[in-house]
DNA sequence: GACGTTTGGTACTGAGTAGTACCATAAATA
DNA sequence: TATTTATGGTACTACTCAGTACCAAACGTC
């Protein structure tokens, strides 16, 4: 049963374009202010090649919302734990998470995929499934496993990634996505995190003024 | 310059009536998604008198969020933090907050809200200073009495009041935005709320084992 | 009860746009 | 080179819907 068709280089090309266009224009003018035209207009084809590619509107739009999803996620993956101590490697994922997370784009694009979500509900799934979902694996991973080498008091590992990311994001993604053209001073949250970080050791009994960083 | 023209009780009544309509049309089906008849049809009335009163469309919305944001604010206030004790008085107060924060209406209107954000400016800073804010005003001055009262170590209580709201908080908003139709169950949110508190305590030195609760 | 204001209802305009049909063309494949 | 497939472009349809105009009726005010 497999499609053992070549796909035409040019569909892929075509495709890539249409995605990347369509996510500009969305996140600028929402799915509603945005028409198949405007699409066309700055990737090139036409409307013809977005049916064709697509089936319809919504069509577009759930690519766009897998293919940003896929962005974010990825970048997850590539947060790497360091060897470093503890604490400086928290704080070092910290500031990380944090760039990810204040980034303008990251904020359209949350914003974009929050009005829409009613209408697609398996975005959602999607979306923090794999999305938010596979940052909280891997910090709950590893508090497992500083937990076992006894770096980190025994406990819910998982509960532990809730209270560590809740600490860090903070409310600013609300802040920033309800609050237009602000954004936070690099200097305020390496602060911020680094502040979060302390909080979040002494909350599981760990003394940050011990700890070599 | 006063306005000593006294305002008709229907017109009062009317647009009541609408702005309800609208919030729950708005809600349901987003702002593109509902059309100023699916307001009258349901509301009673006509076209005529929504131009009438809200000038346009974006009008209505305005309303409409400004009302909402009004209803929060109003409940924010209503949140005594009671006499108990620290630890109790913590957790009574978080258990009301997120009771409020994963309603079903809230996690709508929220969706509603940043979803539109961009074009209206304005009511971003309308719900996050007079939304957002207000809770959190709140509980950085009950943190700064405890402060001075002998009950918490002394620091920052602003911060200490975001790190409080993002414990409780963690990320059962965005869960519930972009997850249709999940809800927390309520003893989940109870022991979530109690865990968090804790944690926040040990974070400023105190052992939440020897409170009173 | 007379006057003036607000409202309901209806019908209309005009703009915008999703989705379709069709054909010529360009590019890939064999 | 011949054949197949994807694409571009254009023109068209059908529809939705914001916003306006107008008149008669309902209601509040005095």
């Amino acid at each position: 049963m497999q499609d053992t068709k070549k796909i035409d280089p040019r569909t892929v090309k075509r495709r890539e374009a249409i995605i990347a266009t369509a996510r500009e224009l969305f996140c600028e003018h929402g799915l509603a202010g945005t028409t198949l035209e405007m699409i066309t207009a700055e990737a090139g084809g036409s409307r013809r090649t977005i049916y064709e590619l697509f089936g319809n509107k919504d069509g577009v739009f759930e690519a766009v919302i897998r293919d940003c999803t896929g962005r974010i996620t990825s970048v997850m993956s590539d947060l790497e734990m360091s060897d470093l101590p503890l604490r400086a490697a928290l704080i070092h994922y910290g500031e990380t998470l944090m760039t990810l997370l204040t980034m303008p784009d990251t904020i359209r694009y949350m914003r974009l995929f929050l009005a829409e979500v009613p209408r697609f509900p398996k975005l959602g799934k999607v979306f923090y499934e794999s999305g938010l979902m596979t940052g909280r694996r891997y910090i709950a991973s590893y508090f497992e496993r500083q937990m076992t080498e006894g770096n980190f008091p025994k406990g819910n590992p998982w509960q532990a990634a809730v209270f560590f990311s809740s600490l860090i994001k903070a409310d600013y993604d609300i802040r920033q996505m309800s609050y237009i053209d602000w954004e936070p001073q690099e200097k305020d949250l390496r602060s911020h995190v680094i502040a979060a970080v302390d909080m979040f050791l002494r909350g599981h009994g760990l003394d940050p003024e011990k700890m070599t960083s």
